[in-house]
DNA sequence: CCTCCTCGTGGAATCGATTACACACCCGCT
DNA sequence: AGCGGGTGTGTAATCGATTCCACGAGGAGG
């Protein structure tokens, strides 16, 4: 591949001079430019991004590190941060952590061992020393979506506070009494918090969350299938479920169709996190949406920000109720056709 | 951040020796290999990939350029190339093509500028110049899924013809003779094939397909919902629509949906891909699966023989029917769980 | 005792860019 | 004519690693 020095002697000039072509910067005679650009194109010549950030301690490149892709919240969530990224002049390198902390520490390590610009990172745990010293010594980072509490790292985010509260009206409203959550993992802040907004919201109408009601998920299908499975074989059963994220409202669904019962009928379903494959479930699933493209967006610029040394803001954004068939009755008449359509916000 | 220079200094010793420690170059000392390695503890050295990488010319680094990422086949196909390259000691980047040839260029040339070892796509369209340029100037390559017909890069994919004539045949045993497909661009080859294998399918039962039953999509969920609508309001409507990958048939289902007509029983659908929402859709959607993780491990692993200087091989793996209700009368009593559950192959 | 290897080590070149510094040239002003 | 200042260019240092080559020490063999 040619380089630099190429492309020097093919126009006669010194790597100096192509380089400040390559620049644009200002003092360049017409003729050696000219000549230069035509040596450019006449090669073929591409400038080596390793060794220019080997030279300007710059990759322009963003780390983001998420718990699962295969979570449709998450990959939109990527989505959305490699668009901005790209709009800014940055290329993003995803990690997959698929829940597992020591997956996590690979990829941070792997992040900061190829001096990406900065981090975006969702965090399985409640923080890695790896993670922690790499914020202390000064890496530019963002939390998106979770964060770690006491770690001085903006964080861009949504509240599903009101929304829960909004769902847990529509719940009670509907006539519902007993229910139940499959919680995320508590060493999460949005495992934790949701579990917290829900039994806050119950408290408001008088009603209790007992522990059998409060099954302990991992984010993934098969834990929302198992905590559902202890749920229907109590001697009085919940009359919903509220899954904590939208895989284990999938496993969930799987527990109920297996034994036969049907949502709504014999047991209701809510989930946090919606995705465009709820409007097509059997029934429709109600559900909590996220402005996931929103906070991509946001984190990226805040880390953006960050990075370019101005100073980054933390963000939070609200969640809003989207209320399907499967609570109960149907909200309106009118088939519900994007998650976004309807809110009772 | 330490860099080998520091270390060298605190150990006592010169680059070199660091370098080799580090490398796991046998001539060193015990000695001076404890010193080096209680340097490197002590000042948290980590080795810059930059500048290693410059110098070996090896970034251990892969390149992937899919269509579309919210689409969930491509995801499980990202997450298993990821998988399978991290197990080989590679990195993966992503780039998204969004279904654009202008975009998928941009990450062909971003790619190659950050000298990855190696590229894996799966082309939006019939070959832009630049990566038939690189494939010609060499660069290790490998096309995934869809591939150019013409260009001497190895295939990993997976040969839908047999599923698709299983499909037929389950169609028309059903009693359907009027079938439909919505086609993805012609210019990609997943695109063309699958319209060629329906098309020959139907002709072994002598059902001909009309051009007013051949839709042309985008493989985005909004063409097949556009397309299906135009089904729809033909004097005599097709009595099935098959759509040539999964985000089109969840338009196709909105499109049925919104004229509040039923699956199967106003219209049947199937798609190509199959995914773990369709089991759960209202009705359970039949699919063709291809065995989309082993793409991505094969894949990964003909890539690296090719970097790594073996002959790298090209791979065709079959795909399968999974028969659900979409289509009509369930093909079992039991309901399906997994979308790997059930085949007629 | 001298020669020849082997082993461990350090010096320095190298990868491909960016950029500080020096310098040559030309213009205009006194 | 001489001097100051801007313009355009080249030389060389630099980023942080790897690796070729040279060299000194020490052991084995003649």
């Amino acid at each position: 591949m040619a380089s630099i020095k190429d492309v020097a002697a093919a126009a006669g000039v010194s790597v100096a001079t192509v380089s400040r072509v390559l620049n644009e910067h200002p003092s360049v005679s017409a003729d050696a430019r000219t000549r230069v650009l035509a040596a450019v194109a006449d090669l073929g010549y591409r400038p080596n991004a390793v060794a220019r950030s080997l030279r300007t301690d710059q990759t322009h490149t963003l780390g983001l590190v998420i718990s699962d892709v295969l979570n449709p919240y998450f990959t939109e969530l990527a989505r959305s941060v490699e668009e901005e990224a790209r709009a800014l002049g940055y290329s993003v390198i995803i990690g997959n952590a698929d829940e597992r902390p020591e997956l996590q520490d690979h990829h941070v390590r792997n992040l900061l061992d190829r001096r990406i610009d900065g981090l975006l990172v969702s965090p399985t745990d409640g923080g890695s020393p790896l993670m922690l010293d790499a914020a202390r010594a000064g890496t530019p980072m963002v939390f998106v979506d979770r964060w770690i509490p006491g770690v001085d790292v903006p964080v861009v985010r949504a509240d599903g506070r009101a929304a829960v509260r909004d769902l847990v009206a529509h719940l009670y409203g509907l006539g519902h009494r007993r229910l139940a959550i499959i919680a995320g993992p508590a060493a999460t802040t949005t495992g934790s918090e949701r579990v917290e907004a829900f039994r806050a919201a119950l408290a408001e109408h008088g009603l209790p969350l007992p522990d059998a009601y409060t099954g302990q998920g991992d984010f993934q299908a098969e834990s929302g299938r198992r905590v559902t499975e202890g749920f229907l074989d109590l001697p009085e059963p919940p009359e919903v479920v509220f899954a904590a994220d939208n895989l284990m409202a999938l496993g969930a669904l799987d527990a109920v169709r297996a034994r036969g019962l049907r949502v709504p009928d014999d047991i209701a379903l809510a989930a946090f996190d919606d995705i465009p494959w709820f409007v097509h479930t059997d029934p429709p699933v109600t559900a909590i949406a996220q402005p996931t493209g929103e906070l991509g967006r946001l984190a990226v610029r805040a880390l953006v920000d960050r990075i370019e040394g101005r100073p980054p803001r933390s963000v939070t954004l609200p969640a809003r109720l989207v209320a399907r068939r499967s609570c109960g009755e149907p909200a309106t008449p009118t088939p519900s056709l994007s998650p976004v359509q309807r809110s009772t916000s």
